[in-house]
DNA sequence: ATTGGCACTCGCACGGAATGAGTGCCAGGC
DNA sequence: GCCTGGCACTCATTCCGTGCGAGTGCCAAT
């Protein structure tokens, strides 16, 4: 693939197929685009871009449509991501400022980017694990029952009841409260998870307060700070716009439908977490799941500090604007990481 | 209406349609169900039922289908609810049972609600108006930045991050801890915005430590009890059951798409909590939107002791088994309203 | 290398006929 | 008086056959 103009045809191609949802034949393409050559040239090119895989013909006499290969080139290499308008940028913030805690944060998120790209759009809520912990706090809601509450740097807060046997004086939670909080306050969880441990387990130390206690509250914060469902937790948002693909409704959509159910198979499909700017696309059949092969994902991870929390993106159709999802999707991040950083 | 066949006729009509989908004649009536009369029989009966608005010919050379006319007289009069049988109270109970909190509550009983009636599940997170408040916590991050932490009777833990302008110390934190938590610990949510009201304009009153501080804080308390957002938190599940629909995908499955994202109307829909078994049913144009002419409604209430403090139910097109969601609606709703009892 | 010309290929939309499920009505039987 | 078998009728759906047109592929000319 050397021809400049080939390049240039199949570039055209793919943005007015995304535009008209039909294919589109030699004709067409020289009026709408002012590629200066006759529609027989254009011709030519066509039928070397089929040759090498990057544009197929649904049938004889019809236009071509791009193969994912076509639509891979296209993001790769014939497209450069166009920075959003200063409306946009201050509709964005505008829109995650009125935020009041981190739900309404990723809520936010999720209705702004599907509002942008008029896709499905799925924002990952922030990862425990990277994370590093701010506050343990243990309250006595009755004698014998606790509530913990966990509070991460994202904003995040975990909440456990525990029933405990015996009855917890104030001083002895006091107590309590200070020591897991010298262990782990400002810790990365890892580590915490390490101290807790230390904690849960005396090893033959003398001085530990109320074993049972200190081991059944470490071990549920252990298991809070590991809790698998928090890494899987995501919001989704735009499932209407599925409404725009009535057509293809078997081969596109239902599949789609039944993906977003199926939230483990849709955090693979977002991939790991790239953060800077960098926007991962996904297209089509490039993953394991061949049900699947009609949509492509535009992902990137975002967090404060320019570290991968999580990953927000949206899922859609292969017949996508990439350009402008891509956009989007990075805009959104960077504002979702700013505001991570301030709070 | 008084005939006693005719009526017979009209239920059968209905669960015929809803099984195969088609429009039901006379023939395939006599033979799938036991009415030992002849098709000719039947073909009065049903232009009598057609006569009074029951049922309706798509077209002259077709069967019939219910009308909502003849839905809502199914539902009311034909159909007594089967009980769940002792596998699926199993199942339910034990799918329940592993909740670890009130968001996980929530979303398994919404996905087991999809599962069990095949449609798109819908979840109202218990409302705040009519809980207590168990416990109010105050946490300072950093120097000028407090956590609230609001623990109300139905699990539901609400956090606000609040910053300060002066430093706050411990101690006066924990004054106004022990002070808030005293006005208004065990009571009812509205009778505690009022006292938090009173603290917040301290009448001339010269006891108050820092009069700035704890007016912030009762405020940022009253706003987090009185957050309509939280009113209007739901969670949908089984969205990948309207599939099953692809047929009249404009016209049924589009607009509920477009009302599942429109968490107000979806609310308002879902109507009235109405607690103690039962089940709401809303069929078709019973309502003010007329793009869910085609559109159910299967609802109830929920909550401790018999208290509706959120609804539930199942949304889908009006050919539904009702007798199956009604059953599975009224027993979810009392297995969640049992685990809010006992939390 | 590009271009105009030209024959060719199919998908699709349109129209008419055949099909058949289902109805409405009527006359006769219990 | 209600039920039943028979019969003519309706009309959506299906199946072909045809014409049309968009679009291609190739070739000869520039």
């Amino acid at each position: 693939m050397q021809n400049e103009r080939r390049l240039s045809v199949l570039r055209a191609i793919v943005e007015d197929y995304v535009k008209t949802e039909e294919p589109v034949g030699s004709k067409a393409l020289v009026e709408r685009h002012g590629l200066g050559v006759s529609p027989a040239t254009v011709r030519n090119d066509m039928a070397a871009l089929e040759e090498e895989g990057y544009i197929t013909a649904p049938h004889t006499s019809a236009g071509r449509v791009p193969t994912d290969k076509g639509y891979r080139l296209f993001v790769d290499r014939l497209t450069t991501v166009k920075p959003m308008t200063a409306a946009e940028k201050r509709a964005i913030a505008g829109f995650l400022d009125g935020a009041v805690d981190l739900d309404d944060v990723v809520s936010r998120s999720t209705r702004l980017l599907s509002q942008l790209t008029r896709q499905v759009a799925v924002v990952q809520y922030p990862t425990l694990s990277r994370s590093t912990v701010r506050h343990v706090e243990l309250v006595s809601l009755a004698p014998t029952r606790l509530l913990l509450v966990l509070i991460l740097s994202t904003g995040r807060v975990e909440q456990r009841l525990l029933e405990v046997t015996e009855e917890v004086s104030e001083e002895t939670l006091a107590g309590l409260r200070t020591q897991v909080n010298a262990a782990v306050d400002g810790v990365i969880i890892g580590e915490a998870c390490q101290a807790l441990r230390a904690i849960a387990q005396p090893e033959a130390d003398a001085e530990a307060p109320s074993d049972d206690l200190a081991t059944s509250i470490a071990e549920a914060l252990i298991e809070a700070m590991s809790d698998h469902r928090s890494d899987e937790r995501i919001s989704i948002g735009g499932t209407s716009n599925l409404a725009r693909f009535g057509d293809s409704f078997d081969t596109a959509v239902r599949p789609l439908l039944e993906a977003l159910e199926e939230h483990v198979v849709l955090l693979k499909l977002m991939g790991e977490a790239t953060a800077g700017g960098l926007v991962t696309v996904r297209i089509g059949a490039e993953g394991p799941y061949q049900e699947l092969s009609q949509t492509s994902v535009v992902a990137t991870g975002y967090g404060p500090g320019d570290e991968a929390l999580a990953t927000l993106g949206v899922v859609g159709p292969t017949r996508m604007d990439y350009p402008g999802s891509m956009a989007a999707v990075r805009a959104v991040a960077r504002y979702l990481s700013r505001i991570l950083d301030e709070a």
